[in-house]
DNA sequence: CTGAAAGCGCTTACAG
DNA sequence: CTGAAAGCGCTTACAG
């Protein structure tokens, strides 16, 4: 590695100041268009690496976005960060991604980071427990915040997610348009919003219907592959034998189908099934899944563009966007079958 | 926000020198204890926020580690990122990440954005058709580079991988102990060192048991769950029928269990089919997925150290490092059936 | 143990 | 259209 090139670097040998070359790189009007070729070649030539941190240090902004979310393992998740990626990299912002697995703490330590290296906002689907007070701070100290998925009591931020009350009614009344009287709900925590409100959502559209929900019908917990397979057995013990289990997300839907292959029987025929999210493999399971479409695209575009939008200075107020959810019916579910 | 505060806001407060300051907040044993608490309470008092582009552009140490990889929503990615993220975690570094769908460009824009951020390294699956000179660039400009998963010809950097020819080898003896004469092998691309590794090892398999391996046998381009859902029929069709199919990996193994499913057949009872990675979700598939561990964490853990290590002035020289595979038996293959 | 001063590599008024 | 100079907020020799 020889001598770092930097900007007087590149002024000393074409004998123009660092001005004059710090305004060409920039593409900037006020210099002679020969004078900007002559540079922007030289610099090409000898290899100049921008020095960002210097730039940021005296105009304080970083073009660094920070990301974080629950676990980018999740493709519910990875699906909404790929349509963020997309977003930021149009405008050339560079982003930083922390999973914070539900840990407020390494939730707080990551926003910290993003102070600390100047980020220019943060978007992030909050952890569980997260007190507004952290997302205060954060705005308090000049970076502005963006929540996905999930929403922050009295955190006066921008927040794009799903209508889960209203999509989870789409899931439950398909069963019960199909015939079925006797359904579970399982998978989803009541310590967030979303868990909260899909089921909300299933108990009124069971009661709308004139049906029971009973207590013991509902499986907290799962919203993994692995747990929804484990909760397999525990469903297909369930008091009254429901014949059909509205899961609280895709993952755990063909996880449970999974396991219910395992005991013998054929999801989609002996017991129907419904998903959330619409993940890209719902489509391809085996039996494909009938589920309800989260809008992940939608939510990571619009929260992208919605932090972007404030950098540059539009008036984004706090507001809470709704994407509207679609039922995608497939094989996994059908008529009731009594065991 | 109210006014900027910085180091000299904590000197000026507490008269004391900025210098002072600084060596407070870092612990120097040079400061007195009683200077150091007193600064450090203040400085949490006011909610001061550490500067790192400041210090970084003085020290020339960043504190960021560049990702970059094909594809984070590959699940094999993710099991090595979390790897990777627990080892920076610990060390705190903070890590940038991005995907760079197997396009050299974007692959090339990401490594000149690291070099402006002043990254102290980059780890990295290299992109399809990545000449040794980007990453020499990178070199040349003081930015370690780690491979992992995938070799770069002539690349002078350490890498880290699992023993492709010898993880497929696992798998094709195993079915071939079973008694399967004619196997296929599904899905990779000759594009990438793993690709043309795993193909040689299952030829090279094939041969030394004296068995044919035909060349329409080999079904080459799938590596997601979409693609082998796509490649079952056409396997199905394929000449001489044959009883087993070696698949690239699981996603690709997972996807055609299921396109199997859909023509009415069983995977593990008239098809057998391995994987390749052993992903968590391999041992909860319907049937559960016969594979090769692949050792995710491991590459993850020991990429992310060697760079920690080269950090810290060790004297990393270009090694590379093979993990030794695993076969993991499960449901998915059994002794052959004719059809 | 503490302070004064220089410097990291940029950008931005301000002159000319 | 171009240049000289100050300053972003730290850290690091160097004195004392």
């Amino acid at each position: 590695m020889a001598q770092k090139i930097k900007l007087s670097t590149i002024a000393d040998a074409l004998k123009v100041s660092t001005a004059t070359v710090s305004l060409a790189l920039r593409d900037s009007p006020l210099v002679a268009d020969q004078t900007r070729d002559k540079i922007k070649e030289h610099a090409r030539a000898i290899g100049y690496i921008y020095n960002r941190r210097a730039a940021s240090l005296r105009t304080s902004r970083s073009g660094i976005v920070g990301v974080v979310v629950h676990d980018i393992m999740n493709p519910f998740f990875a699906e909404i960060l790929r349509a963020i990626e997309g977003e930021l990299d149009r405008s050339g912002q560079t982003f930083i991604l922390s999973n914070h697995y539900d840990q407020v703490e390494k939730q707080r330590t990551f926003i910290e980071t993003v102070l600390q290296l100047g980020g220019d906002g943060v978007i992030m689907s909050p952890a569980i427990g997260t007190p507004a007070a952290d997302i205060r701070m954060a705005e308090d100290n000049g970076l502005p915040v963006v929540l996905i998925a999930r929403t922050v009591q009295d955190a006066n931020v921008p927040v794009f997610r799903g209508d889960d009350a209203y999509g989870i009614g789409l899931a439950t009344n398909h069963l019960i348009s199909l015939g079925h009287t006797r359904i579970a709900m399982v998978g989803g925590t009541d310590q967030t919003s979303t868990g909260r409100d899909r089921y909300e959502g299933y108990l009124h559209a069971m009661q709308k219907a004139g049906l029971d929900a009973k207590p013991e019908w509902r499986i907290p917990g799962p919203r993994t592959k692995q747990a929804g397979f484990d909760a397999a057995p525990q469903f297909l013990a369930l008091k009254d034998h429901p014949t059909a289990a509205v899961c609280w997300n895709d993952l755990c839907a063909i996880g449970m189908m999974n396991g219910i292959a395992r005991a013998g029987l054929v999801a989609g025929v002996d017991i129907s099934v419904t998903g959330y999210d619409d993940l890209e493999e719902a489509a391809i399971a085996t039996p494909a899944l009938t589920t309800v479409w989260n809008g992940q695209r939608e939510v990571g575009q619009r929260a992208a563009r919605a932090l972007l939008d404030q950098l540059n200075g539009a008036d984004t107020h706090a507001r809470q966007e709704l994407i509207k959810p679609e039922l995608r019916i497939r094989q996994s579910t059908s008529i009731p079958k009594e065991r």
